[in-house]
DNA sequence: ACGATAGGCAAGCAGTCACTTGCCTATCAA
DNA sequence: TTGATAGGCAAGTGACTGCTTGCCTATCGT
C-alpha cells in the first residue's frame, strides 16, 4: 500500500540504496554494503541495510530473488509511478495498477 | 531540499491535507480542521493541523498568504514533480537487465 | 567433515515525531 | 473598549524508528 511506499523513501540511506540500484541492479546485500561505504561514504552495519532492505522490499520498491546463499535485490520503480500521481494530475497515458 | 518533501510526506495526515488541498484551494486552517474531521473522520486538535501545515510549508508543497487575521493556504506540485524523476528515468519504465 | 561466506532473528538503546495542553498575540465586529 | 475569532509558541509525553550487538541458519569450497 502507499503508506509503505511513504515510510519507505521517508529515510535518506533507503533513497541511498534506491540510488544504488538504479545505477546497478540486482546487487547483494554485501554488495550494496560495500558500495554505500565506499561511494557515499555510509558507516552503517550490515544489519542496519538488511533492515532498510526489508523496508524497501515491503513497500514493494525492492524485489528479491535468491540463488544459493545469494539474494539479489532488484528495484520496482512501479510502486512511484502511482503515488505520486495522487497530486500530479496526470496528461500522460498510463498503464493502471 | 528534498528531505524535507520525503518526510512531509511520510505522514499520511500530511497526505490528506494535501488531498484537501488539491480538491479546493487556498483554504484557512480552521477549515482545513473541520473538513478533516468531517470528511476524514479525523479527530485531531488545531494544534496538530497547524504543525502539519508547518512541515508542509518548509518542504514548500504549501505556500501561505496572509489577509487580515485569515491564513490562506495553497498547494504547490512543483517539489512532487522533482523527486519522483530521481529514480523514474523519464524514458524507459524498463531496462534490458 | 570443516571453515568461510551470505544472510536472518531478536532484544535493547537513543533519537525523533506526532499530538496534546496551556497560554499568548492579532484582527474584526458590536 | 469588549468579546469573539483566527492563529502562534512552547513544553511535555507516548510511540515509533534507525541502529547496534549477539547469536543463529544455510550454502559453498576444499
Amino acid at each position: 500500500m502507499a503508506e509503505d511506499v511513504f515510510k519507505a523513501l521517508a529515510d535518506p540511506t533507503r533513497r541511498r540504496i534506491l540510488d544504488e540500484l538504479v545505477e546497478r541492479d540486482g546487487q547483494t546485500l554485501f554488495e550494496i554494503c560495500t558500495r554505500l561505504v565506499t561511494k557515499h561514504g555510509l558507516g552503517l552495519s550490515r544489519q542496519a541495510i538488511s533492515q532498510h532492505l526489508a523496508v524497501l522490499e515491503a513497500a514493494g520498491l525492492v524485489v528479491t530473488r535468491r540463488q544459493g546463499r545469494y539474494k539479489f535485490h532488484d528495484v520496482n520503480t512501479e510502486p512511484l509511478e502511482r503515488i505520486v500521481t495522487r497530486w500530479l494530475r496526470p496528461d500522460p497515458p498510463e498503464k493502471t495498477s
